[in-house]
DNA sequence: CATCATTTAATTGTCGACAATTGCCATGAA
DNA sequence: TTCATGGCAATTGTCGACAATTAAATGATG
């Protein structure tokens, strides 16, 4: 665990549904469990050492939270996200980052900007070394994401973007196996929200948000479209 | 079942963890489970004639979905929106729903702008009768916001504001019993807002839902500011 | 009388077994 | 060969029982 987001697996090994649970989301966000293929219930049971009780229990959670899909009297499958599903994820994640970055320019501690600035600081560095560790960059991106969305104080939102959309997101990361994606440009975008927030201009620092994931989700689609014309000229 | 809100509760007969679902989500909106009332599995169990293990999934479920909060090994409640929870969906609906109108008004095909229409005339109609019946009145407005999700064509934001979030609206009115809020002015924005997605000016939709939101918001904390210095008077 | 420890009852967590449904495979007919 | 059909194996859905934990009731003690 080097990573500097927040512990999250961390309190909840209380029961053994929230456990494989966590375990469970871990490995189909790692891609440890491949996105379509399908899980059945007397494997995972073997594979976790533990009942199928608690166990559909933590895969009814997985259901909601969309890292599987179910079927009645047929199974479930490690969801697999399409082009077409990635782009509505990117447009819900402008819609609420976006309100996030406002609310977290007017509801952000001093504290809270200086732990911002610092991962800033920290990407940067690793910017330099320029080693090219995506991973660290790839977490470091969505640790920025996250700490904004922490310093909205909207649990709601809060729950929404940092339980739900950014497995999705990390999902989509080992599914598509996205390189480090315009890691200058967004170094850039992030200094400018900050700045923004720092300053208490939530107008401009959802508008900057905003932006940054509207300019993050047409870099998918132009990453894509050089696929499908490589492809195409591959065939020929 | 005489509101026009596309039945929600139809083909999922298949499981008895899914009907017992739907039921609690039902009976949890609707007030008969009263908001931070205690539930417990063998009570439910025995009232809805089924063992404890679909119960526990059903639960699982609700839990996700905001409905029901669980601590291990003590037990479950009913969710009871406090002000500061309430406003915060605001916010978020402000940003999905604004988004959803934008995308709307770039997808929505005829029909559906055609059924958009229906539903704004069939709610003047009763805003004639002037009978009074709230009841038409919200469900009306839900389903017109509804509509406007699906004219969306995004699923992801479907099933994040039809399956997650109006239902907490729903529990939001029936526990506060929110009095018809300001209907006149919402039959004006509502068909503002027809017209701008009828344009297919993306922009100006997206603007006016959320304008739209963002006074029904307001126009809440007007009421609850009313409510709180009455009761400072009766305190006197 | 209040406070704290202990017991006790109730609820939650977990398990293994049985019933119901599905998909597959073999068999046979056109 | 292809398609339909019937049976079979495997998986899912459901249940009741047992173990673990918690909250309350009881009683003891200062």
């Amino acid at each position: 665990m080097n990573s500097i987001v927040p512990e999250q697996t961390a309190p909840e090994v209380r029961t053994l549904a929230e456990r494989v649970f966590h375990e469970l989301q871990d490995a189909i966000v790692r891609g440890e469990l491949a996105p379509g293929s399908k899980i059945t219930e007397p494997g995972l049971s073997k594979t976790y050492g533990i009942s199928r009780g608690p166990l559909r229990e933590a895969m009814r959670r997985l259901e909601a939270h969309r890292l599987i899909e179910r079927v009645p009297h047929v199974g479930a499958r490690v969801v697999k996200l399409s082009m077409k599903e990635l782009l509505e994820l990117f447009d819900v994640r402008e819609a609420l980052e976006s309100m996030a970055a406002r609310l977290a320019a007017e509801h952000m501690s001093a504290e809270e900007i200086a732990g911002l600035r610092e991962v800033l600081a920290l990407h940067e560095r690793q910017a330099d070394l320029k080693s090219g560790e995506a991973y660290y960059q790839r977490e470091g991106d969505l640790d920025f994401h996250y700490r904004i969305v922490l310093g909205s104080h909207n649990r709601m939102l809060m729950t929404m973007l940092c339980d739900d959309l950014y497995y999705l997101v990390r999902l989509y990361r080992t599914q598509f196996s996205a390189s480090g994606t315009r890691p200058h440009r967004a170094f850039v975008e992030h200094h400018r929200i900050v700045d923004a927030i720092e300053a208490g201009d939530a107008e401009l620092a959802e508008l900057l948000m905003r932006r940054h994931v509207s300019a993050s989700r047409a870099n998918v689609v132009d990453r894509y479209a050089e696929v499908l014309t490589q492809q195409t000229e591959e065939a020929t």
